[in-house]
RNA sequence: GGCGCGUUCGUCUAGCGGUUCAGGACGCUGCCCUCUCAAGGCAGAGAUCACGGGUUCGAAUCCCGUACGCGCUACCA
């Protein structure tokens, strides 16, 4: 047994952001191992020079970090099982790679990329397989160290024999099988001396007792090649388990080209970290219920691979949107308050941050009507600043040739109010209807529209309680002298 | 082209041989609630379960084929 306990890892490539399929299979990984008392394991997968972005491991573990998806090994955390950043496991690579070739199970190949590309292009046109013709492979002992002698640079490469079969073991696919006439000699050492992510990924889940390989479905069909790199060194395979993709509306891999695949860039955004982590969770699994609205924690008692789906699903930016006013709406008064006076330092309304009373009624009476905090100063700027304009259409439908004089018979009742309370706006407001002989709507809708310009909105005492007694008497004037129909 | 994977409402999905002329959610439409807008409640439109063959008394569910889609096919991961 590689390990008597679960052990999975999230092997990234540090190319400078999170995707979010990346934070799904990093999510689905981490589930499974919290769910079996397992380990979760990070590793970093940066084999290939010319993609280094300076920065990105970094940025990775934050974002990590950020979406509550704390690992248990991994680079800067560390480990039993370390270096963690295969840059850092090159001679284990290299002393890997040398064992394959003097056991004939891998061989020095010297083949210029002119010869390669000649290779292809010719196999392309009689309509074969584009693999590796083995040319190397006929070169003899004395050949090799002569061509290593001089300098020439080489890669290493994985020799298959053909005509055998390959099984793959998928918990999610069931059995895969392949044939090994299909699988190219692929590349395991480059000749810049760094492996390729097929050798380092082997090598890597073997001396780190990775006990399952969750993973994109992109890696299934260079599986066998896995596979046969475990039993050529005479390692025990650990189960795979390979996700649908993630896809564009249009149903291809989701793409940078169709919108964002960045998870900064969601939180940037005002995504709740909950609601993207339960979102993306319902895409490709379910526990077999209606339920929709999970925790991390409670995804981890909810988590099977086994009820992962095999085909892909698209990203649905609007049940996304829900989730996260689904998530708004859990948060309380406080916490949604905090968020709204960040939000508001970033804005244009930095100058207009009301106190935290104030802010706690805000988020009190708008918590209702939106899905991101951002949407507050957005859609009621009225409960930080008068209204600039009136709305055509509350015009037309509310503001009557007697609404004047009926908003001036109010007005010196709310001027006359000492320190009023919500209830008090109200009171005044109805008895002052009734006087007037004529319902409270009469007065409702001209007021809102006098006090936030617009016809849509929390209750109209909500809103006058926001913005105070004497914002509700000024506006009121200013709406009176303004308005004419 | 080859290899592999997949295919239930627009989207995410339930369904693992019969109680389903297919259930839920998002979105959409309408109604109720209501000072408005939301939220909430209710109702509705929306899927010949890709298609064609089998197996079976019986198939969305099992098997085969076809079509379509997607992925892989690099000294990228």
């Amino acid at each position: 047994m590689i390990s008597d306990k679960v052990r999975v890892r999230f092997a990234p490539s540090p190319t400078g952001y999170l995707h979010v399929g990346g934070l799904r299979t990093a999510l689905y990984n981490y589930l499974y191992a919290k769910k079996n008392n397992g380990v979760f394991v990070l590793r970093i997968e940066d084999t290939d020079q010319n993609r280094k972005v300076e920065g990105a491991v970094e940025n990775l573990i934050k974002t990590l970090n950020w979406a509550g998806l704390r690992y248990d090994e991994g680079p800067v955390t560390g480990g039993e099982h370390g270096p963690y950043v295969q840059s850092e496991r090159l001679d284990i690579y290299k002393e890997h790679a040398d064992r394959l070739v003097k056991e004939g199970k891998a061989y020095y190949c010297f083949c210029s990329k002119e010869r390669l590309e000649l290779l292809r292009k010719e196999q392309e046109e009689k309509k074969l397989q584009p693999v590796y013709d083995k040319h190397c492979l006929k070169l003899s002992k004395q050949e090799i160290q002569e061509k290593i002698n001089d300098g020439f640079p080489y890669v290493i490469r994985l020799n298959i024999r053909p005509n055998e079969n390959v099984v793959v073991k998928d918990i999610i696919r069931g059995i895969v099988e392949f044939s090994t006439s299909t699988v190219d000699d692929q590349v395991l050492l480059k000749s810049d001396g760094f492996p390729t992510y097929h050798l380092a990924n082997v090598i890597d889940d073997h001396y780190m007792k990775i006990t399952h390989v969750i993973r994109g479905e992109e890696w299934l069909p260079s599986t066998p090649k896995h596979v046969l790199l475990y039993n050529y060194f005479g390692w025990e395979v650990p189960s795979f388990a390979h996700l649908p993709l993630l896809l564009n509306p249009d149903r291809s891999k989701l793409s940078k080209r169709q919108g964002d695949v960045a998870v900064e860039s969601y939180a940037e955004k005002g995504y709740l970290k909950e609601a993207l982590v339960n979102f993306v969770a319902l895409l490709g699994w379910n526990a077999g219920d209606d339920r929709e609205f999970y925790y991390l924690n409670e995804l981890v008692d909810a988590f099977s691979l086994e009820r992962v789906n095999k085909a892909g699903a698209v990203f649905d930016i609007q049940k996304l949107d829900w989730l996260n006013a689904e998530h708004l709406r859990k948060l309380d008064d406080a916490t949604l308050a905090g968020m709204l006076k960040e939000e508001l330092a970033a804005g244009e309304l930095k100058d207009l941050i009301p106190g935290d009373e104030t802010l706690l009624k805000i988020v009190s009476c708008m918590r209702e009507r939106i899905s991101f905090i951002k949407e507050i100063p957005v859609n009621a700027p009225y409960l930080f600043r008068k209204p600039d304009s009136y709305e055509e259409k509350g015009l037309q439908k509310g503001w009557k040739a007697e609404t004047p004089a009926h908003l001036n018979e109010i007005l010196p009742k709310y001027e006359a109010l000492e320190n009023p309370v919500k209830d008090d706006y109200e009171r005044v407001l109805r008895e002052t209807a009734e006087s007037l002989g004529i319902g409270a709507g009469k007065l409702i809708h001209p007021l809102r529209l006098a006090v936030s310009g617009v016809s849509g909105g929390p209750g109209l005492f909500d809103i006058f309680d926001v913005i105070g007694q004497k914002e509700v008497v000024e506006r009121i004037k200013t709406a009176v002298e303004k308005i004419r129909i």
